[in-house]
DNA sequence: GGCGGATGTAGACACCGTCTACCGCCTTCG
DNA sequence: CGAAGGCGGTAGACGGTGTCTACATCCGCC
């Protein structure tokens, strides 16, 4: 769409991810996809890990996104709606997110990367300290409380992804992890 | 060691793993390592999925050998100290952790491997099953409560490894995240 | 003694990331 | 107007990879 050749190779990186899997997204395929010759992309980004590297902050960005109007009326509801919205991403966007956690295809200190999950981390923090601020397990460390949290979401979609987890009971399991988190009202 | 050169394959592509990282395990370089020309290795497994999964298959092993013997009495200290101990095999193997799920370097259904991850997933739900009759969360499903602090630990090791986890606060992230599934005792 | 399987070798093939040399086009400036 | 230069792209090479095939050993067994 974008007149920009490196916005062009990005959105055929993208879809290529999305279509055939982290295993096709190769500077070559994407280069044939995007109907130039294979040395081209090289003329736009410094190697392949930095083409992918951008294609993984547009993940980080979207995730970002989803992060950004949650439902739910309280600081509780909506870390727990976020906490959903991180699953379900990754559960509908697989490829992408397997792309965003693989540091073999990606540099964590590009830039633009780093900011992506900088913001997300920080989005993320931002909700457990506001539940935090609302009574939810007040006395814990915020930081530690948001990488636990983090952690035992992204452990379901990483358990998910490599199969160790039947896709139809993921919902149910996320459900025990929220509840051993947040456990349901109780005065709070 | 052994005169079987699969075991010798295998053992020198292990070592090639925890002294390089996946990246090196390579059919070429391992057969290097183990001083045979580039297509020997191929005489003895199918591809380099099938090298690969038997080399995984060896770290489920070793991870569930590290959950025989636990430390604690009762069957609530055992399962954090598995919990513990799963995070802690991550954080000495690191590279043998993230061969082990990564389903484009191993194929699940190898029976060798699946035997493998099915042994570490029953130890484990074992001992949640324990703890559960000895009065922890008994009303939860067994099944779904092993899978959502499988998740969390996993979680934890993974976001370890993809450096989104500072290595000095992994400890005590690992303390907020079992807090949340086994409280501190209070009359249990 | 000869035969067959297990083990290993060597070369080929297609694909990959990366590098380099070349080339056209467009802008910009003298 | 015309030359310069940079941007985007091409084509070929190089070393690396997994896999396949043809060939060479060697060792036990009938």
């Amino acid at each position: 769409m974008a007149d920009d050749p490196r916005q062009r190779l990005i959105a055929s990186a993208t879809a290529l991810l999305a279509d055939e899997g982290v295993e096709a997204v190769t500077l070559r395929r994407i280069a044939r996809a995007a109907g130039v010759s294979h040395g081209a992309p090289l003329r736009h980004f410094a190697g392949r890990t930095e083409l992918l590297s951008a294609v993984a902050s547009t993940g980080f960005a979207e995730l970002r996104a989803r992060g950004e109007d949650l439902p739910g009326v309280g600081p509780r509801e909506r870390l727990l709606a976020a906490c959903r919205a991180y699953v379900e991403f990754a559960l509908e966007n697989p490829a992408m997110f397997e792309l965003m956690f693989r540091r073999d295809l990606v540099d964590p200190r590009q830039p633009e990367l780093s900011r992506g999950t900088g913001a997300v981390r920080e989005q993320f923090g931002e909700l457990v300290a506001r539940a935090q601020a609302g009574g939810w397990r007040a006395d814990a460390d915020g930081a530690l409380l948001t990488a636990s949290l983090w952690a035992a979401v992204h452990g379901l979609a990483e358990l998910w992804l490599c199969g160790e987890l039947s896709p139809d009971r993921i919902d149910d399991t996320l459900d025990i992890t929220l509840q051993a988190y947040l456990p349901p009202a109780r005065g709070q």
